[in-house]
DNA sequence: TGTACATCAGTGAACGCGCGTTCACTGATGTAC
DNA sequence: TGTACATCAGTGAACGCGCGTTCACTGATGTAC
């Protein structure tokens, strides 16, 4: 108690990124502020001198998650540059790698909160439209082609196949691996020859 | 109070199919065993009579929405069959449909609880685990070609890609039906694009 | 620069509430004779 | 076939518990003079 107005900052941003790992693991109604809290290092009670309500947590959470994915996103397209590879491509591998199967909490913040998105508040929901549309055009941005028209629609259904691929396999990874697995180098194979193939 | 054994049975199926409504739509966490057995017409201390626990339910729900997918998607195929249409197209198509997209109580279950079995009981995850192996099983069974690893290979690319579109659709629905629908669109399109294409 | 005081992040306990589960009880069903 | 009784689905209240939220209080920070 008694803590300067650049700690309290922090103490928020604390908050933001304990919730953030529960939420994408265990999602939001099974996590309770207490437990979130305690998380990130505070009591239960403060946690209304940052937030309006648990709601509104949520739809900070949203923007973080959404943050974070972008900075990691174009991150990711500027070392694929460097190296003179194809950003897309490598995207495309990244996300539908074991690595990212495995990384809920630090993976894509689309396919993390895609189950779950439907049913949090009005904000949270907007925040993530925005951010899938943001997604597409990153995608569109890297992608070869005049017609961006076409590029968009491309991208639309390139990603579709990305998110179906990870989602299946995180849903029957822990019951069936293997299967998980095939489901992820299946989708591999047919995103690289649906990417080549114009 | 006092019952008879046959209408026990069925009150117990009402219960699972009370639970499969509600949970499909707003996820197991968020449904109570009060809401739950009141929607099926009872009182919540009944519920032990029928289930050893909430999970145990759960089970049961996932192993009825999976037996009703079943017939639904065996249906459609006998119903394409007998009009000499192709099977797959018209599944790909209902898929993808506008009715697929608002109707979460009634589609498909692989899709209601993709997002959420990860967090349900083993039971249940297994349950659909062997749910997808099933409905994989299906689509080959209904696709023209000799090689059946290749069959699987397509089936599995195809189904997450149909999967992937809807999700995502779903996601967004409420916050930006334009981009919804634009998914939706281009996910049937792409589908056609690769399903023709051998 | 030093002092007095307002601010407000954080604590910890409490609020009413609904959760999953348990339990004593009811009474029609179903069985044994 | 009729009677006595065990069974058990369903009721309704209670259990301990954790939920989101509120609140009086603390005390270092930050401001006013």
């Amino acid at each position: 108690m008694g803590v300067s107005k650049q700690q309290a900052i922090e103490n928020k941003k604390a908050i933001v990124t304990a919730a953030e790992k529960l939420f994408r693991e265990r999602g939001e109604a099974a996590v309770g502020l207490a437990e979130l809290t305690k998380a990130a290092g505070f009591t239960q009670g403060g946690f209304y001198n940052h937030f309006k309500s648990k709601d509104d947590l949520v739809s900070a959470v949203m923007e973080k998650a959404l943050e974070d994915g972008a900075v990691q996103l174009v991150g990711g397209i500027e070392a694929s540059k460097a190296k003179a590879s194809d950003p897309l491509k490598e995207y495309m591998d990244w996300y539908l790698s074991a690595d990212h199967l495995t990384n809920i909490e630090t993976g894509c913040p689309l396919i993390a909160y895609a189950g779950d998105v439907r049913r949090l508040g009005k904000e949270a929901r907007q925040r993530y439209a925005q951010g899938l549309e943001w997604n597409f055009d990153q995608m569109m941005s890297v992608m070869d082609g005049e017609n961006a028209q076409e590029k968009r629609k491309k991208v639309i259904a390139l990603f579709s196949q990305m998110v179906g691929s990870l989602v299946l396999s995180r849903a029957v990874v822990e019951a069936d691996p293997a299967l998980a697995d095939e489901i992820l180098k299946d989708g591999r194979e047919a995103l690289q020859q649906a990417f080549s193939s114009d």
